[in-house]
DNA sequence: AATAAAGGTTCCAGAAACTGGAAGTTCAAG
DNA sequence: CTTGAACTTCCAGTTTCTGGAACCTTTATT
């Protein structure tokens, strides 16, 4: 598969996906003509990609967990106490979007027009989920 | 409040909440010292700031966000439709970010070992959100 | 009171992660 | 066989910080 169709597939601009293996993050293997072919576990992982990097992980994280299924030699207790470690991270990540989330539904719910600049929402900005 | 001491309460580095303020994103009054000088509420919006960058919000987005709150001549209408707008955006990254922790905790799970290497969650790499 | 350390200021340079554009090659359609 | 889209590399620019120099203010210590 050419890079257009993966870049369709993974939601990633080609510009990103060519970036991405300049840095050593995905390599492709090339057909005879010299355009990168990209087969389905390619696009796999850079739809995964896609989503890691949208939702706030570094690249490094992102080749961190790339890493967890690539690498066979890894010891397992290795690759469970990365992979424990980064569902910490998405558990905060997630409790944050829900504090988030309850924050900008109250504002809809409530605040609208004159209520507005005195809502109460202004003290719960950022407050910790609970 | 000085900036090491809202960089302390809003988890920022003082370095990054000078950027902010450079960029126009959250303006801080100054003391006679020339010093900046930060109300609990700048704190609050700069750990809002925080929490929706490290979620994968853009800064445009995060003005966008602060603005919510910010603009008391917005019309009613207007709001509703960003926030509501940025709710499905949030519902979209918890619902992502659910899908990589159920990759992941199922990494942990059951691929150990020799068993990885075959292991089915390749397959689910990225997988979309049931 | 003098001074040293800590923390503030601006400004400029560099890094991370893209993103756009130029110049050229290959492919698919008419 | 030509035209246009999609591919290639390479270099330059943008966004979002981040580090460091040079200097000023406050705070603690002698």
């Amino acid at each position: 598969m050419n890079i257009g169709a993966a870049a369709e597939h993974s939601g990633l601009p080609a510009k990103t996906i060519r970036y991405y293996e300049d840095i050593g993050l995905l390599r492709a293997s090339r057909a005879l003509n010299g355009y990168r072919d990209y087969t389905t576990d390619d696009v796999h992982r850079l739809k995964f990609l896609q989503r890691a990097r949208s939702l706030g992980f570094t690249v490094e994280e992102c080749r961190q967990l790339l890493s967890l299924y690539a690498d066979k030699n890894r010891d397992s207790a290795d690759v469970k106490a990365i992979a424990s470690r980064k569902l910490d991270e998405i558990d905060t990540k997630i409790a944050q979007l829900q504090s988030l989330r309850a924050v900008l539904s109250h504002l809809i719910a409530h605040c609208h027009g004159n209520d507005r600049p005195d809502c109460p929402i202004i003290d719960d900005l950022a407050g910790e989920a609970h």
